[in-house]
DNA sequence: ACTTTAAGAAACTGCCTTGTATCTTGACAT
DNA sequence: ATGTCAAGATACAAGGCAGTTTCTTAAAGT
């Protein structure tokens, strides 16, 4: 096994155009990083024009330059997965040099953390107005849930070389470990309901995974431990009045 | 910039005691991995025993060897993360050779999955009796909460060449992206509110962020975009029972 | 026109890692 | 005791990648 692409899913490479067809880049291609062999740069060879098309070469500076690698980056750590966020790969994708970037990043990782907060600050939201609360929520979720989600893009890239295709499954991660204790949960609230503590009638799937499924999405945010104050929140602020035997609202 | 160890916050490397101290393996150390420059294996050297407790070798098989494998890797993973997940530390880690592990997963991802695998069997959770559903949730959550967690151990490790210690920040990855949306989210409810659709006393900073917290915990735990009838329980049976006006609780 | 600055191309060092092959030796079965 | 099989040690080839250096050349300022 030598190189094994991951591919993410299709939906999370949405949202970003292949960076931008950089202004007088010509058609034809010019692609380097797929080593063409010999000096071909511009050495006053008048053939260039000729030649259907030749490049016409340009060369972007500055902040043009920079948001392009940035671009770029990002580009490639949502295409390939962060095992291949290689400063070779993202020269060639951004159409310049490893120089370039070292310029401008001492590490790789300094830039990984610079296309971050770059891809961070695009994007501004944009502001629903259904005049429900409810049609406003959907339709910021239903944005949100439009491919370009970053935060959820980057998680998935950096745990794209565990769930790569042919793998076991994807959804193991999550099966693995909960289905064991999901029936804990169940467990403990079956138990609650014989004591008539809580209401059957509201109890789903998705009510009774509510309280671990906010404490993980906790932990997966802060990757510390939580505190007992959010543990109390999540169960007595809106855990318990959710399912708590209560007189139908009026 | 050659080698900066990630070291992932010591909380996270509770719950496996390094292993386990195999059997017949003796105190002093016996430490390959650490390139011992010689052939110090055991040709019928009789200085073997006088040179203070020198290990008796023993070795293991099978099963047992598969295992203490399994351990060391996931070991390895928590210790140092993915990017120290190699063959070669592994096998130091589990005081056994590359070939071993060779003979049993043909390659490194293979290994990983099996990793995985494994560490979600272990560790059957225990069922709290505190006589109230409250009690009970918190004790689950506790437990959870206290160190062991393994599939936040895993996200974490993976994502851990992105937060490494003097990186910017660790929240930065959720703040970069959210703080502008959490502002949308506001100004959604905030309208609501003036329309005395919800109850502005139910409004707390982490009900407000329930329903892309939710939205994200989704996404992060299937790697999908999220069903619209999904995005609806989220709304209808969740969020908004929780912030619509209506008469107190009997 | 001339100078300065940085982009871009290429080669190179050095390290790390994957994956394999070889050989010795301990564990276990008969 | 003896044979078989796998553990464990080591060496090795091949390739990938970080980071650097050198040099050429385009762009921008004066």
């Amino acid at each position: 096994m030598t190189d094994a692409r991951p591919t993410l899913p299709a939906w999370l490479a949405a949202g970003r155009p292949e960076a931008e067809i950089r202004g007088l880049m010509a058609a034809g291609g010019h692609c380097h990083g797929a080593r063409l062999g010999e000096n071909m740069a511009v050495t006053s060879n008048p053939d260039d024009d000729n030649a259907q098309a030749g490049p016409i070469a340009t060369r972007r500076r500055g902040a043009e330059l920079e948001t392009a690698i940035l671009d770029a980056a990002w580009d490639q750590l949502i295409a390939d997965g962060y095992e291949h966020f290689t400063i070779d790969a993202i020269a060639a994708r951004a159409k310049t040099s490893k120089p370039v970037l070292y310029r401008r990043w001492k590490t790789r990782e300094d830039l990984l953390r610079a296309t971050v907060r770059h891809r961070g600050a695009a994007d501004p939201p944009v502001l629903p107005d259904t005049g429900s609360l409810r049609g406003d929520l959907l339709a910021l979720l239903a944005t949100a849930n439009s491919g370009r989600n970053p935060l959820v893009a980057l998680l998935s890239s950096m745990v794209g070389s565990y769930y790569n295709r042919s793998g076991p499954t994807p959804a193991e991660l999550r099966f693995a470990f909960l289905s064991q204790r999901g029936s804990s949960v169940q467990e403990v609230i079956d138990r609650a309901v014989e004591r008539g503590e809580v209401d059957p009638a509201r109890l789903t799937p998705r009510i009774i995974d509510l309280p671990f499924a906010l404490f993980r999405h906790e932990l997966m945010m802060t990757l510390k431990p939580v505190p007992d104050h959010v543990l109390r929140q999540i169960v007595d602020d809106i855990f318990l009045p959710l399912v708590t035997a209560r007189p139908p609202a009026g």
